[in-house]
DNA sequence: AATAATTAATTAAGATATTAATTATATAGA
DNA sequence: TCTATATAATTAATATCTTAATTAATTATT
């Protein structure tokens, strides 16, 4: 049994990951006007026509309490569109926007073009290992 | 080419990651007073005699500017001293107190044992091509 | 020595995370 | 029907993150 510093440990090492990779996504978000957890919603969007909050939560990782300042926000900038459910009045329905869709075709290429690099800089094999690994202990969430 | 989904580019699945294993550790956490990043900056400086901010950031991948208040709130409740450098002005110098030694025996051994729950649960091979992976993506920081 | 860069820590402003509590609505069961 | 329970979204309080700007001290240059 490999007896390894903090600095190698599960949670510091996933850490150390998102803070190599995400500066540079940011950079672009950045020129955008937005925000990363802004962009992960819209993101969502793009793929799905109408989302609650619960569902739009998990999509996101981003906790419901977050949502409802963050959807504000997008709201405000006219990305996003708000709807109650008439069958469960409950839930509010979040779809985007047609300016949420223009500024899709804006952002869409740099972000895709920075993830092909950084996935073109790394093994194959590394790469594929790697993400199986993260969905072996996705998946152990309870 | 992989064209795979949003919920399975890299940045969600190290987010979907942590948000299946840090839970339990935060719970211990809790359980103690601390927050996260609090547990971050005592595990560290237990290793470590004294560190001044800046190392102390790339230690524990929390920003500077973080730092300043989680030392703050770390200082007032007794777990940690500051000392500013002689040699360098500029440099405060931070390390754990009797109070933050103590609390060490206290909460290390629940944080050990959900640790090396996790690790059991994980095939070897899977749990070292992960931690390598994430070695490599970690290592592309620019 | 005097001035111009650099560097370490800090402050500032706005956005987000975490946990608990609250509000409004829906559903199950007596 | 009435009540208890459950659920979806929201609010609240405190802590932290991100980026830029600032302050104080050091180092490099002329």
């Amino acid at each position: 049994m490999s007896v390894h510093q903090f600095s190698h440990s599960l949670p510091m090492l996933l850490y150390a990951a998102l803070d190599a990779v995400m500066p540079r996504f940011r950079r672009i978000f950045k020129e955008f006007g937005l925000t990363e957890q802004q962009w992960r919603i819209l993101r969502v969007l793009w793929e799905i026509e109408e989302i609650s909050h619960a569902e739009l939560a998990a999509a996101t990782l981003i906790s419901a309490p977050s949502l409802v300042g963050i959807l504000d926000r997008l709201h405000r900038m006219g990305f996003i569109e708000r709807r109650r459910s008439a069958m469960d009045r409950r839930v509010v329905y979040i779809a985007t926007s047609q300016q949420g869709r223009e500024l899709r075709d804006q952002i869409m290429p740099a972000v895709q073009q920075t993830y092909f690099e950084l996935r073109d800089s790394i093994d194959d094999d590394v790469w594929r290992n790697l993400l199986d690994g993260l969905e072996v202990v996705a998946s152990k969430k309870r």
